[in-house]
DNA sequence: TTGCGTTATACTGGTAATAGAATAACGAGG
DNA sequence: CCTCGTTATTCTATTACCAGTATAACGCAA
């Protein structure tokens, strides 16, 4: 059968922000570290880490405080200004999936 | 500024249709030739040919009547199943579009 | 029977994305 | 001053995808 499929975004020259990334930074905040969350998701850091530094660059703000070294070698936590997006980018996907969902029956589905 | 991007398509076992396949197909039809279509895309015709081939397969139905050798060579015409899917999809990505940018307004916008 | 423009199909080479390895730097604490 | 776990950064290999190339088949018309 015939199945709805959609990929939603935000760009600035580029990618800045998607499903991935936010589930990304829900892990962060919950870890308290890059590491660990790339960890959590078999990607390697390096990867986390770039995918990391392009969202702040294309978003135009930071989205992780980073500690390096220290105590317990440092940690990355989540900026005020990224709960923020994730709670838009999340409401706002959830409600377009409604809506594409709606459509989708109403042309495919009657 | 933060822009909204997305993709629609539709699956079944890989991607069945989209944006690109609507057009090649739409091209097909003014020019009577898949041929033609590649041409005007500048995609080569063995990739457009795979690409109908791909989509007839995962639809389930025939969206070219093509004919091989003759006067002209051959040529390939929709089907009228073909023409129901143009515009269903159609009509579709239209209502869709609307929606997305209206609650990517209300999230992002305001 | 030859020529032409199309569809049909297999094969091969290039390349762009990306994944991971390797290494440096950092800073608190023992 | 040494350790430890984290962040920071570069570099290379690979590999999956895709794109084109080449070739065959077809059928009408001259």
């Amino acid at each position: 059968m015939l199945k709805l499929r959609y990929k939603i975004w935000l760009e600035n020259s580029g990618k800045a922000f998607g499903e991935g990334p936010c589930d990304m930074l829900k892990r962060i905040d919950r870890l308290g570290s890059l590491n660990k969350a790339a960890g959590e998701l078999k990607m390697s850091y390096s990867k986390a880490w770039k995918l990391m530094n392009t969202l702040e660059k294309r978003l135009g703000f930071k989205l992780l405080k980073r500690d390096v070294g220290g105590d317990s070698g440092g940690g990355s936590y989540l900026t005020e200004e990224a709960r923020v997006m994730i709670h838009k980018y999340t409401m706002f996907v959830q409600e377009s999936d409604k809506a594409l969902n709606k459509l989708f029956k109403h042309y495919f589905e009657e």
